[in-house]
DNA sequence: AGTTAAATTGAAAGCGCTTACATTTTGTAA
DNA sequence: TTACAAAATGTAAGCGCTTTCAATTTAACT
């Protein structure tokens, strides 16, 4: 590979001056400039980045912590927030945190080594205290789906205690009164946010709150499954089931099929996330959309301004709504 | 941030000292160990990787291109490829090319640039040529899910003209033969030897090729519904359709439950790639998995080895076999 | 104690760039 | 032409590490 230096000899400039027209920022005639040019690409030079970086403490590179690497909810954060940068010349370096504490300050750990400009974290297991004192002594970080205190200017969160209404009070509004709910796990502040909501949907509307009308899931479709055998079983009266995300639903949605229910005749389920595969199930899950992509998007245009200087014309959002989603699997309740 | 020459101060030895405590390959006396190790307790260091590299020209980091971020296909490639490489202490940064052949130089360019030990490459836009320079100049590379004339020891790919066999032959045993078929577009080499693979079964079962029985989509949900009513308009008579992904299997049924289809009783419908989404769908898709785990994580070490001299008991394959899936979504013909 | 080889440590030269500062060239006005 | 400011270019000191090679210490024998 070629170095600065060779480009230099051949375009017989100095090192500096090959530097500059790389940079575009110092000036540098046009004569000299084209005999640089030429010579680079003669060389086929390719500037080496670390070396870029270690000598100007700048790496033009914004690190991504997410829980995991599939899932249409990281697939969609991360695939916004890299549109977004890269549309401005700046790079994406994605780590996995696997909702583990130490990996997750492992991953951290490799993106501050690397010299990252900024770092976008959507962390689950690491404690508040954690990001405030990295955000204080690193680097600057935005933080994704989780509200930290003392770090309030660089969150950006879904309002899940509305999206846990919303989907109830959607499930409220078709008449249904014995509405069962699948939770995440409850110690994510999501999944409790979200429940918070489905009761304040349930006591707006006069309904006492019945524990065991709760199975608290895991977020996967298996408990979706086990969720609607537990539920159904103290109570075979229920009309409703509202779930905390959409891999749950379905796993209720093929528990009840198989049960025998008609959907949503008998049954109406409710999702959360808006995951692309909910207009593939069968009846199309009604759900409430995460607004996954507006975080993302707000989090890297607050690095592009705060870290790049990179004015952004939008107004800065902390706290973003979800939305009812209105699709087939919701019905009016049956008659009694 | 402390540096490694403040470590050294406070533990009163030389940076060579402190940079081998550090790497652990010299040899270095428990007590000097023990002060260094002090200090840097001490002194919260974290070494700099972008100092470590361009010193050593290591970088511990592995690049992975993939075209998109989202996805169950490269959801899973990324989480596999790089839960081996972590796992080995090897990073991996992640860029996507859109399949777009500016965007895939560009995204390659970047990992170079930054100086990864080697590259993965799921690379859908670039030439082989391209491949082949790449390799032969810059950096290992290993490629997945694409054959290289000239690369064939590098390269990871699923049989895909079997897989589509395995797809129409199923829907054959099953005693139809009125087939429709949705393909891939067909400049991608998957999707043209999936096709390759449908016309060889149909050939196998004695039935002459109908090309109106094919419609070429572009792996979208929505063209899976185009492809259906497109396909029933001219062959009422069909009774099965392949699709060449799962997302076009479940536009198409779908579209054939809205035109009033019972499904599979009057129409089967087979898919391929065995997205986690086939489970959720009803009737649960049947369909042809893609091996891209196998595929990652077979790149991941040949990588490993190659590259880092770590050695990985498995044999290297370099085909890898589709397998049948079957679910409900495929039943035997009516009989007409 | 005196040798000698082995083990440990230190000194210093880079890795390929950026950038402050110094120097040279150019342009302009007297 | 001379003088001088502005523009262009060059010089060289790092950025924070690794690594070769030399110097020193330690251990093991006579």
């Amino acid at each position: 590979m070629a170095t600065i230096y060779e480009v230099s000899k051949a375009a017989g400039v100095s090192l500096a001056t090959v530097s500059r027209v790389m940079n575009g920022n110092a000036k540098v005639s046009d004569r000299t400039r084209q005999k640089v040019v030429d010579a680079m690409e003669a060389l086929g030079y390719k500037p080496n980045a670390i070396a870029q970086s270690l000598a100007s403490n700048r790496t033009n590179s914004v690190g991504l912590l997410v829980s995991e690497l599939h899932g249409s909810y990281f697939g969609d954060l991360m695939s916004t927030i890299e549109l977004i940068l890269k549309k401005h010349g700046k790079h994406v370096i994605i780590t996995a945190g696997h909702v583990d504490e130490s990996r997750e300050t492992d991953a951290i750990d490799f993106l501050t080594s690397r010299r990252c400009d900024a770092l976008i974290v959507h962390a689950e297991a690491v404690t508040d205290d954690y990001l405030v004192s990295l955000s204080n002594a690193s680097v600057p970080v935005a933080v994704v789906n989780r509200k930290v205190n003392g770090l309030e200017d660089k969150c950006f969160v879904a309002d899940n205690v509305d999206g846990g209404y919303l989907a109830t009070r959607a499930v409220l509004d078709k008449g249904h009164r014995n509405i069962g709910y699948i939770s995440g796990p409850l110690f994510k502040t999501d999944a409790s946010d979200r429940l918070t909501g489905h009761k304040n949907a349930l006591a707006e509307a006069g309904i006492s709150f019945e524990p065991s009308l709760i199975f608290e899931g895991d977020y996967h479709e298996s408990s979706g499954q086990e969720g609607f055998t537990s539920l159904l079983a103290q109570h075979p009266d229920m009309t409703a089931l509202v779930c905390a995300n959409d891999e749950m639903a379905s796993g209720a949605m093929t528990a009840a099929r198989e049960a025998g229910f008609d959907l949503p005749g008998q049954l109406s389920v409710v999702g959360f996330d808006n995951a692309i595969f909910c207009r593939y199930l069968y009846p199309k899950l009604t759900t409430v959309s995460n607004p996954v992509r507006a975080m993302g998007e707000m989090a890297a245009h607050w690095v592009l301004e705060h870290v790049y200087d990179i004015k952004c014309p939008q107004p800065v959002t902390h706290i973003f709504e979800p939305e009812l989603i209105l699709r087939d699997s919701l019905g009016p309740a049956p008659h009694a």
